[in-house]
DNA sequence: TTGAAAGCGCTAACAT
DNA sequence: ATGTTAGCGCTTTCAA
């Protein structure tokens, strides 16, 4: 079995006490260089490594943080994770990643464990299913650091990391207004989801600029955020029953623009000469399309990175902050 | 801060020993049906969840193991994990995911990480520079369980999962050859890797049986598995400048498969009309191409399962296991 | 049926 | 400069 070399195994080979190798491996002032030396060198060809875990529990704290998103198969959020941990592993901080898969009741086991877990921290992005967030409400009450990120709410105050939703769907929708379409459709992810909320704005604001009227129609939402490829092609279908259907559409997510390319491919569809399509979305491979799609990016990374260094920044505080900041990243058009 | 409660503040709160709270709440015999009432009622008011770093350091296990691939990004592996969690979940354990990018250097660094973590065991698919195991020699040695699947090494002896790689690489140049391409290449990731090892074997043998000769100058290799976009693209530029240019390749990754598909688009080659292309991928997305690509499928879900299987078994022991295996799943192919 | 005490590996206050 | 001791939260042996 796996057994590891401990501070005591050391001190009986070498003759000292434990607190005397504890403070030797870890440089403090009073023992001697020479004692030092010896010590550190036993250690070495021993390869010796502290117990994590005792050391948590002396410390508490686990030098870890949790992170949870809808899946790791979005091209946004493998991305954000990459940014997260770019930062957590040059702090010394160990990253656990858990997916909700859109499902409320998952983000609540998920968030359970983590919590139990003693992560220090937790960097969040909500799941689509979830309207209801008194499950992080009592952990917040109780001093768990959070930040938000992508998908937040608005329930809990703490720091938050967003792109530009709003001007993100507006400048898409703009982008096929100027491009001829008239009949735009909005294909999003559940209603009460922040993201689809400040998308749905964009998307109204960009109509009205142009004058084009907003049907509440041409609206689709996704409860699960696409997780059922059933409930895109409901919607889809609908669109393209509607007596007017309309020549454009506007998804709101990674995930959903797969998915409706598959339900235009499974349904006959023909991009764009039945209709144009254009998205919120992180996937290179949508470059592969042809014609390839314009598509609004995210700074997944850098979201990452901002929010993993505001977390760290909250635990690491001695003293109970209550200064909080949304930060805004800007999003970008990629005309293909 | 976040101070939860402990046994200790039970026990001062109703009266009783922290021994008594304790094994009350795990419900052993010895405590009267009453006091256990008592005690339940209590740590459910207050929401007591017992500190789990401490039963870890108590138990010498942390109920956790450990996953090392190469990007979450690639479906092959988001669906592995997926797997993998839907076993370790029901099972109690937790799941940390890390990384290698495909470098060597980093997969060191997360492995040393892990371990010093106290996982109570590691699933492994090498990173695509991996060559040398002596960092997993060391840790296997000294008894940390871990099993390996997808890229395997023949340097542990330990549980192993696998798909038919030779079977699926044959399957998939057959499958060109039959639609009558003559000249078919090769493309894949590092040479020493077991499953570039095994597709190649498949590649070779289904051109034999075909009687077409075997052509060294066909078979390009990317030892960074295509996470440098330059690799890919002067693999295929070499093979583009061939004399006698190939007219079908055969792609041996998912993450391969994209980054030539992107060559393609970038360097303006047709599909099929300049080459045909086949390979290996668990990317959905890789239907929605037109046309689209036949490619061969690892059940990568069902990998991630029974390697996860294993890897509890072995954790789970009570005596050091001696007895392993290497599971070798069917690969199927997706004509279209 | 319950409690006292030891110990998991580590750190740190308090000796010496 | 080094050692002794207590304690982080929990489980478990031993005692009552």
């Amino acid at each position: 079995m796996f057994v590891p070399s401990t501070l005591k195994d050391i001190a009986s080979a070498l003759g000292y006490s434990t607190s005397t190798i504890s403070r030797a491996l870890r440089d403090t002032y009073e023992i001697s260089p020479e004692t030092k030396k010896i010590i550190r060198e036993y250690a070495q060809k021993i390869n010796y490594r502290p117990n994590p875990i005792a050391q948590s529990l002396k410390e508490r704290r686990s030098k870890s943080i949790g992170v949870i998103v809808a899946e790791v198969a979005n091209h946004y959020f493998s991305q954000a994770i990459n940014g997260i941990e770019s930062i957590a592993y040059d702090r010394g901080y160990h990253v656990i990643i858990t997916q909700t898969h859109e499902s409320y009741e998952r983000e609540k086991i998920n968030i359970q464990h983590l919590a139990s877990r003693s992560v220090d921290g937790l960097l969040i992005s909500l799941s689509a299913e979830t309207s209801d967030t008194s499950h992080l409400q009592d952990l917040h009450q109780k001093g768990l650091p959070m930040v938000f990120f992508d998908r937040v709410t608005e329930d809990i105050i703490t720091h938050k990391v967003i792109a530009d939703n709003e001007k993100g769907a507006f400048e898409a929708t703009a982008h096929l207004i100027q491009k001829g379409y008239k009949r735009i459709a909005h294909l999003t992810s559940s209603a009460h989801l922040s993201i689809s909320i400040e998308r749905l704005d964009g998307y109204k604001k960009a109509l009205a600029k142009h004058h084009i009227p907003f049907e509440e129609a041409y609206v689709k939402y996704c409860p699960h955020g696409g997780m059922f490829y059933q409930e895109t092609e409901n919607a889809i279908k609908e669109l393209m029953n509607l007596r007017e259907k309309p020549d454009a559409i506007f998804v709101a997510g990674d995930r959903l623009s797969i998915d409706c390319l598959m339900v235009f491919k499974n349904l006959n569809i023909k991009i764009p000469e039945d209709i144009a399509i254009t998205g919120f979305s992180n996937s290179d491979v949508l470059d592969l399309m042809n014609p390839s799609l314009t598509s609004i990016r995210q700074p997944a990374f850098e979201m990452g990175q901002i929010a993993t260094q505001m977390l760290l920044k909250v635990i690491e505080s001695k003293y109970p902050v209550y200064d909080f900041e949304k930060k805004i990243l800007d999003t970008s058009l990629f005309v293909r």
